[in-house]
RNA sequence: GGUCACGUGGCCGAGUGGCUAGGCAGAGGUCUGCAAAACCUCGUACAGCGGUUCGACUCCGCUCGUGACCUCCA
């Protein structure tokens, strides 16, 4: 709609580490691409912070109006535990734990992590395609590359050759590496024979014969490297080059590098015009990790079962949690800090329930297009939700001084305000309404305007004895009257 | 060891060369029979030491501390 929702946006470039004004290659279309879930075994709170941050890019870009192809993959072949040569495929590894076929461990974990998503109220991507589905894809990569000079075949595996494409293209630019420096610090070579360079990887392997993943190619039964999955998806479906590239901070290098490599290797030129990583969630300090053991989740939040949780938190508690941090600075989990947050989104929500019953006055007492101006321009400054939060914390004083009949509004900004809260705080924040918030249920809402009646005619009466009573009793059940000038109103605790 | 970040009031966390972030907790007030909620007011935060500047929390340097990446990790 208006110009200034769509006003210029700006966000943070890994590739040249500033903020730049995103401008998108073929307006108003967009095209995103984030990596998914390696899915080997259940998402953490860390993960979820990765999509959320993507989740909210999706939804502003949306909202200002970009029709966006939002690609986010799923890994289920390729990714391998340790060291790149002598690593076992994650998936394979866990149907031999679990005892299962390896696709069986793919739906296993693609259902837990959709489970997972739907519960933080993540939408889901446009095209959500899977590595082994686009094996074709990937193999016709690897011919280009080798095409192209920059990669070798060894023993029925393909490499690609680091040191040669460095001297012809630039490579560490994205992750501010040099490759000289790289070289000096790479550790030994043990068991890596294979490679002219520790700095190559695998874009193809070999499978030996008890290998459960393996697929026919050019160069025998193998498999594919993980980098290469990325590059091929998002070449198919947005194109050789394309506009937003996301990930978490973890994946810069070598992952994104390298996909940056195989692009300019394969197709001639860089394959993505804005990277963006969003920075880690951390625990007491320390990333939080599925090789530190110190995640936890879903499930354990939600019920507490967990030795570094005092309490259960809803998943909307923890979206806004976390939505009150930019996603470029790293996040430290804690109890307070959680608490903290439980009791602010409960006070937006209360506010968000007044808003429909607001009673429109015949003054202005606030300037909410200001407001909206100050709500977009916050998104539009590199996606500041903790800004953003900030604004809307504005609009709760003003909803809860109109409903006090503290402040006028007229009908027009009432309107006006009522959508700015829906857009920004449903859509494009993505904070759900929980039930429970005061009056979902008819018949429980019935029975307490019952006692409401009952205890207005003590009050009525002078009785205060029995109107606290009634009360107090509410109260032990976790109902919360509240006596105002228009009446009395209740909560769940 | 190399590279790169970060260090903000009781806690969590934005931001800026000079002007109140915000949330939670705390104090006082208004309202109320009381309470809760709500609203109003309050805390003189920016790791330390130097430097640049009329002026720095914000720029530069050093010191200390913490973390991330360099190996799979969102």
């Amino acid at each position: 709609m208006s110009t200034a929702k769509k006003g210029p946006f700006f966000l943070t470039n890994t590739l040249t580490r500033r903020k730049e004004e995103f401008v998108p290659l073929r307006p108003p279309h967009v095209g995103l691409y984030v990596c998914g879930p390696t899915v080997y075994s259940d998402v953490h709170l860390g993960n979820v912070r990765s999509f959320l941050t993507f989740d909210v890019l999706y939804r502003w870009l949306t909202f200002v109006g970009y029709k966006v192809r939002y690609v986010r993959n799923i890994t289920d072949v390729g990714h391998l535990t340790g060291d790149v040569d002598e690593g076992e495929d994650k998936i394979a590894r866990r149907a031999r734990l679990e005892q299962l076929e390896p696709m069986e461990i793919v739906q296993k974990y693609t259902n837990g992590f959709h489970d997972v998503m739907r519960l933080f109220n993540i939408l889901p991507p446009s095209i959500e395609p899977t590595a082994t589905g686009h094996l074709i894809e990937q193999i016709a990569m690897v011919q280009r590359i080798l095409a192209s000079g920059f990669g070798y075949e060894a023993n029925g595996s393909v490499y690609f050759d680091v040191p040669g494409f460095a001297t012809k293209h630039p490579y560490g630019e994205l992750s501010g590496r040099k490759i000289d420096e790289l070289l000096a610090n790479t550790r030994d070579t043990e068991g890596m024979e294979e490679k002219r360079s520790p700095l190559d990887f695998a874009i193809w392997k070999k499978a030996d014969p008890s290998h459960l993943m393996k697929w026919p190619s050019p160069w025998g039964e193998g498999f594919p490297g993980w980098h290469l999955e990325c590059s091929a998806m998002s070449t198919k479906y947005l194109g050789g080059t394309f506009d937003i590239h996301g990930g978490g901070m973890d994946l810069k290098f070598p992952h994104h590098e390298c996909e940056v490599a195989q692009s300019v290797a394969a197709d001639g030129h860089a394959p993505v015009r804005y990277w963006m990583h969003g920075n880690m969630l951390t625990v007491n300090g320390r990333k939080m990790a599925k090789s530190e053991g110190n995640g936890f989740t879903p499930e354990e939040l939600l019920t507490g079962d967990h030795k570094l949780l005092e309490k259960g938190y809803s998943a909307m508690t923890v979206r806004f949690f976390m939505l009150q941090c930019h996603y470029a600075s790293t996040l430290d989990f804690s109890n307070a800090a959680m608490q903290a947050s439980e009791k602010g989104l409960e006070r937006l929500e209360k506010a968000m329930a007044l808003l429909p019953g607001l009673k429109p006055g015949d003054a202005d007492g606030a300037d909410i297009e200001a407001l909206e101006h100050r709500c977009h321009a916050a998104m539009n400054d590199d996606l500041n939700t903790p800004v953003l939060i900030a604004e809307l914390f504005e609009a709760v004083r003003l909803i809860n001084s109109v409903n006090d009949s503290k402040l006028k509004l007229t009908a027009g900004a009432l309107e006006r305000l009522r959508s700015l809260m829906q857009a920004m705080v449903r859509d494009v924040l993505g904070f759900r309404a929980e039930a429970g918030a005061g009056g979902d249920d008819r018949m429980l809402d019935a029975l307490v305007q019952e006692f409401i009646h009952l205890r207005a005619e003590a009050k009525a009466r002078k009785d205060f004895a029995t109107g606290d009573a009634i009360r107090d009793r509410l109260g032990a059940i976790g109902i919360a009257l509240k006596d105002s000038k228009e009446g009395t109103t209740w909560e769940r605790t």
